[in-house]
DNA sequence: CCGAAATCGGAGTTGACTCTCAAAATCTAG
DNA sequence: CTAGATTTTGAGAGTCAACTCCGATTTCGG
């Protein structure tokens, strides 16, 4: 009896099990099969029902894998935040914040993504206002967790304008080398068109300050 | 006979008429009882029954005045565009990219709003994902129009990199400084708010290239 | 084979937005 | 000022899709 102490607790479901398999499948079928009609006719023209027969479910059971329309594409997007802030934080001293938030995107976040996937998930993410406005509150996270990092390198307070304004510049900076990369059709290493966006950005500051 | 001959013709409808005022007045009570409720209550949690009520129209009235309920918001934020691309070509060829853009948009954007509309506008914006994707696009078509005035302002290709660039960090910072003037609760002046962000990214520049 | 968990299917709710038609309100001419 | 044309509004029904709920059924694990 009391089944809930001789069975599995939340926290710790088994990994392995044929049931947690077949979870992740059909999680992964939602997923593909929701990108493949968004890039095909918009997110907005896409509907539940869409998703659910391309998926081989029913559309009530959607729900029990994604909370709403907007998390399939948006799944945990600030997963990677923590490792981000570490990789600011130990970049070595003689980096200035612009250099160390460059080494630090380009080895937490450039390196770690399947580029493919990801420029799907930005353009559909670029076709839709409600997709948009997620995203951009993501960067606002980021913005926050750059902010903070870069304080705490140089252990200033967490709010300090000029920590504030050198992540709102380096991320700007970097969310735009991104989207002209996929903008001009994803032409070349994505690592260099980031590292062109930086050194145009530092090429600007010279000219501004002589 | 043929009334549309002897008639005003669409292009050309009186503006003093007693129509086209109570036609004003009623788009204004819209707007109004749309900010208020959207303020109060928030962007998502406000039907249009309730903006048509506190407006005393019919629902379906409003749609008559307003294409979505978005745009109630976001009315013509286009509107100014033109104005600060002549202002930053105008500037003196002396100006750095960065500083003829401070000062347009010090002359044509903080000089010319209406500085409560436009904290209260920006507070509900920030209260809805679908307000800030649409945000975000105007605020892409900001930065595109910059970008191509400050190309011209030099003769330059409407695509060169280092406007874009420009425009990019200029606007993002820009963006940056009125936020944190409305986080701080508005003290002091909106001008000297971007004045000093504008000062802050100058001062970082140093500090990147010495 | 038995109990737990996941799924199905379908009905139900809500709110944005559309459409239509008849009832005001307003304009212009005489 | 009045009559007739025109525009605007009100009221209500109707569509569409996201999201919720629930009882019945299937699938899986021990």
């Amino acid at each position: 009896m009391i089944p809930s102490e001789r069975m599995f607790h939340k926290g710790a479901p088994p990994t392995g099990g044929h049931r947690a398999r077949k979870k992740e499948r059909t999680r992964h079928a939602i997923e593909d099969a929701a990108i493949e009609l968004f890039s095909e006719r918009g997110y907005d023209a896409t509907t539940i029902d869409d998703i659910a027969e391309r998926a081989q479910i029913a559309p009530s059971t959607f729900f029990r894998y994604f909370p709403s329309k907007a998390d399939v594409i948006l799944g945990d997007q600030n997963e990677r935040l923590p490792a981000l802030q570490r990789a600011i934080i130990d970049r070595p001293a003689s980096d200035s914040a612009i250099d160390a938030l460059r080494a630090a995107l380009q080895e937490q976040w450039v390196a770690a993504i399947d580029p493919d996937r990801t420029v799907r998930i930005t353009q559909v993410i670029a076709s839709s206002p409600v997709l948009s406005g997620h995203a951009s509150a993501v960067g606002h996270g980021w913005q926050i967790a750059a902010s903070q990092a870069l304080a705490r390198r140089k252990g200033l307070d967490d709010a300090d304008q000029k920590c504030w304004m050198a992540a709102t510049v380096a991320l700007s900076t970097f969310g735009e080398a991104v989207k002209t990369w996929i903008d001009d059709g994803c032409e070349g290493d994505l690592a260099a068109a980031v590292d062109r966006g930086f050194d145009t950005l530092l090429a600007l500051c010279v000219e501004w300050t002589s």
